[in-house]
DNA sequence: AGTGATTTGGTACGACTGTGCCAGAAAAAC
DNA sequence: GTTTTTCTGGCACAGTCGTACCAAATCACT
């Protein structure tokens, strides 16, 4: 196993120590120490990297934003529309471990931003990204659609609700009836 | 001002200091030291009250349920069944600041649930509870309905991503854009 | 009024927090 | 080979945390 010696990669190495610690204990969890021997570093090392502990946790959530956004944007295109437009939906839906993962530290995130400045920012911004997607995935089934305010939006809490579900409950909330239930929102859509 | 001395009311007027802190400092803020302060009490007083400070955790949040749940279970018939179940819907929004205050502090507690076992059973309970509601609104609607699971899963996740906008972002997810939503997802389905 | 139970305020303890700081190791530059 | 920079580990500090404990105050009841 080669060292990691590049401080961008260390930093990112960090940032999924802290979404080990904040499955595993939430983001209550998250300290300099723990984090730091989460990533088999001494805390002084890791402050080498992270001036402020509030460094560290915008540096986590802007990580995993990015990973979403990166997904959606890596969607291939395709002649169907409603095929791409399930295709975008479904990269934003935790339909498996990995991405369950990515809601829970998603989750955590999302709350703390209701009283942490910095966070919010980052969670504003990554809202109106994604409520753009939405507004094109809508746009894309139904164009000039009249109150398309309203049908945005209902898709966009229809997959935020989902994406909670998910977290919450993974034994109720499962990938089939996640897709069952994009499947008949999108079916009624283009009715 | 009369003194509460009934030790049920002093309880519960712990909890709505509790709701206090969550909402300005998050669940993080929540200390002996702060609730007790907030609640105009020693932290000393407090500890009579609740011998642990996850018995006040439990407490708070329990109450943020139950209250929930009274209004739904106070909600008026109607002939109209379309009627009937929009109003149950609205009661589980948060369209005025007063429930979305609640909303907020529903998140908090929610969220900490995923690493909190004793929140997590309350939280699964009153999860399976709201379930169960949508369950039989979709009934209303659709009675012997195929796909009847993806169907209520639907709604009640559109209601908790409402929800969850409506804290989030106070000032996209309105009440009047939530009732549209709500009026376009019903008008589709009893079509 | 007196007695026993309840309620209150406050202190103390060990554990944990973020951050500041520094000496030594490792690496890089010359 | 020497110097300079980067990196590492660890200690120290002030502060907060939950809880245990206790003396004083207040209350209820005879």
């Amino acid at each position: 196993m080669p060292k990691i010696v590049d401080p961008e990669e260390r930093r990112a190495s960090v940032a999924a120590a802290v979404w080990r610690v904040v499955r595993r204990s939430g983001l209550d969890g998250v300290s300099v120490r723990t984090v730091a021997a989460e990533a088999g570093l001494s805390p002084g090392s890791l402050r080498h990297y992270f001036a402020t502990q509030a460094e560290v946790l915008a540096f986590a959530m802007q990580l995993v934003l990015d990973r979403v956004r990166a997904r959606v944007e890596a969607v291939e295109p395709d002649p169907d529309t409603a095929t791409a437009v399930r295709r975008v939906i479904e990269e934003l839906l935790p339909l498996d471990a990995e991405r369950r993962a990515e809601a829970e530290v998603w989750l955590a995130f999302t709350t703390r931003a209701q009283v942490d400045p910095a966070l919010r920012a980052l969670r504003d911004a990554s809202y109106d990204a994604l409520e753009s997607v939405c507004g094109q995935l809508t746009d894309a089934l139904l164009p000039d659609h009249p109150g398309r305010e309203a049908e945005v939006e209902r898709l966009y809490a229809l997959i935020d609700g989902l994406v909670l579900h998910a977290v919450m409950r993974p034994d109720r909330a499962t990938p089939a009836l996640m897709r069952a239930v994009v499947d008949r929102h999108l079916t009624e859509l283009t009715r």
